[in-house]
DNA sequence: TTTAATGATACTATATTGGTATCATTAAGT
DNA sequence: ACTTAATGATACCAATATAGTATCATTAAA
């Protein structure tokens, strides 16, 4: 069971990276430099994130990205399901057709409540709350 | 991020049968024909049980497998180890290495947190517990 | 000796992860 | 206008994990 992939932890870098940067534009060869990523990859995140609406993406010299929404209301949670989708701890089984327990049983439980845990700890976790971190 | 693949939602419910079947040892085809899954597939998952030593084996005729554990000290957890290995939420990011953070990282604390919660969850379900509730 | 079970192993198909490569587009600087 | 340096959009590739299938050897009951 993964949370983070390598993905999302260059998705999260990256974005406390512009967040605590002076510059307004920042362009990928800069950061996949400063944070030791391939930069074609770190491309294709960003990408993401633009047409996730959480970049604003600058073209031509001197282009770059650009937060497109305060830090302090990017939430791990979000970035994590803008990559892999909705968190779902227990994928397609115990479900009617599957399973014989179904409604009464425990282990679907467990597990929804496992589920609403980790969805409620990643929505706390900002970008904002990252940044002072590194040092 | 899934916690049960097809691998371990098989493993239980097969464990869950033994542990209510009367007769003392089952085999493979009579699980597989009962819960509706591939027998081959099945019995790959059941030698691997027997070879965690949860299954006790019996080749020949009338043969198959029986619980070499009290169904009440067979532990989810274990299951999913088994098929997946341990348990990390966030694998191979957040090492000193790869991550500039590592001693104050509020995502790796994080993450410490849920793995902990999700683990002790998963080590309060035993096959035993799941017996009465199929009906 | 036949039959019906497991043991061991090798193979296949599909999806996900972690990338690379290419070409088009765009805009700044000259 | 031209060059350069950035992103946009795709297509491709390799490794790993998941979900199986297939085969043959072994074993033990009838």
């Amino acid at each position: 069971m993964k949370l983070i992939t390598r993905n999302v932890d260059y998705c999260i870098r990256s974005l406390v990276y512009m967040a605590a940067c002076k510059k307004d534009i920042v362009c990928a060869e800069e950061m996949a430099r400063h944070l030791n990523m391939p930069r074609p990859f770190l491309r294709k995140i960003l990408q993401v994130l633009h047409k996730k609406g959480m970049l604003k993406a600058y073209k031509g010299k001197n282009g770059g990205f650009k937060l497109a929404v305060n830090p302090k209301k990017i939430f791990l949670l979000d970035l994590i399901t803008a990559f892999h989708g909705p968190i779902k701890v227990v994928e397609h089984l115990f479900k009617k057709k599957c399973c014989p327990f179904t409604e009464c049983c425990i282990v679907k439980k467990k597990m929804d409540k496992i589920e609403k845990y980790v969805i409620s700890e990643l929505k706390d976790i900002t970008i904002y709350s990252l940044v002072g971190c590194k040092k």
